[in-house]
DNA sequence: GACAAACGCGAGTGGTCGCTCGCATTCTGG
DNA sequence: CCAGAATGCGAGCGACCACTCGCGTTTGTC
């Protein structure tokens, strides 16, 4: 055996080919908005793309592959254009400052992208994607503990740390789906408010120099 | 037409098809909770409840009834048993005592229903269900801001309310799946979590005299 | 210009799923 | 006890969907 390749590298492609692939992606982003993974049928994709479904197979192996491709890109799209939104910072930092920077990019990267929040939140969908989101996850989840151990004091229990942690990117998620729901200035509104849900609730928890509530006048008469 | 209705009578049944409705109901119950609605087959569901596909039908029209039915079963037993959860309280009442009493309610009712989260939350539901599920999400979000209203100061403008009102109700969709999601302490860990996020951000709204937040220790040295 | 490979098509295939139908069995009222 | 209704069955029907195949078209290379 010469030459075995347990990988089959992907198929040389003409630019056309190239172009069809996005194209297709694009089309299928739509879909997946509009319908979700599951309901959304390969036809479907291809009707939207303007091509026929054997064209599609001609780029794509199988459904599952168009929505993994589709995730890897975005996934790898925001750790490129957003990755430092959680970057540590300098701990002197404001609390408020950190939580508000952080919110404005991840929630500026999900209005314009909004098959990102289609994909990650479907339930039905399939094996490999679902690694994907919980790999995804599982880094925001450490990078949030991580970026909480600097503010939080140093004789917190780990298991409070992630605890809080799972409870930040809970209450993000909960807030992305009311702010994807608005529009203008109450979509405006309401990222302000999800910025006072995660500061009040980290305010008590970090140093009690570094962490003055944000509503809580600094004069009291 | 001596006697025409449109609304077809439920069939006359005898008291072993009421019980074969049950065991029906109770057989979705379990199979849509593992797989979801979409991806639950009504032939796994009489499989599951050891019954032929055609006797499932003989009680229920069509896939989405079943759903329809159980969603109903299950808003009538949350209205009955958790209704007086978010009842209008003395605004004398601590807010946290408040918080902590519904929270508790809603968390032990999902804790017993597994089936509501699941059918509460899949995207692709039918039309029925989604209504019911906005039906159930607008009494309770107009629940929590009338409740909210007896709290925050009488000037406050109806739409902040409403906006702090979709706000406490998506956080405390999170905390849910939180919640679910853990066993013993961890979950009651959750739990508490959730009260304090749901406080932390309210108490600064309320009254001065009525709102200090819950980690704040009375004195500070 | 010639050859091969990539591209493109769309009817067709196999499989699944919601749902039906004809017939057997069990229950209820008279 | 008996007629009729309610219950129960499970093979099968039609629709839909992911995916394939054979064949025609375009593109890159020499």
């Amino acid at each position: 055996m010469p030459d075995h390749q347990e990988k089959e590298q992907p198929r040389r492609r003409q630019a056309r080919g190239e172009r069809r692939m996005a194209q297709l992606l694009e089309a299928a982003a739509a879909v997946f908005c509009t319908t979700g993974y599951t309901a959304a049928s390969t036809n479907a994709i291809a009707r939207e793309a303007g091509v026929s479904p054997g064209t599609l197979y001609q780029f794509f192996p199988n459904k599952e592959a168009i929505a993994i491709e589709l995730g890897e890109r975005l996934v790898h799209e925001l750790r490129d254009t957003y990755g430092e939104a959680l970057a540590p910072v300098d701990p002197a930092t404001p609390l408020e400052e950190a939580v508000g920077a952080a919110v404005d990019r991840f929630i500026a990267f999900n209005c314009n992208h909004p098959v990102f929040f289609a994909l990650m939140h479907g339930p039905d969908i399939p094996g490999r994607i679902a690694e994907e989101h919980d790999a995804l996850h599982a880094t925001l989840l450490s990078r949030i503990a991580e970026l909480l151990s600097s503010f939080l004091p140093e004789d917190t229990p780990g298991a409070d740390v992630t605890r809080t942690a799972q409870m930040v990117l809970g209450v993000y998620k909960a807030g992305l789906e009311l702010v994807l729901a608005h529009e203008g200035a109450e979509r405006e509104a309401y990222v302000q408010e999800l910025k006072d849900v995660l500061v009040r609730y980290l305010a008590p928890l970090v140093g009690p120099r570094l962490g003055r509530p944000a509503g809580t006048p600094a004069t009291t008469d």
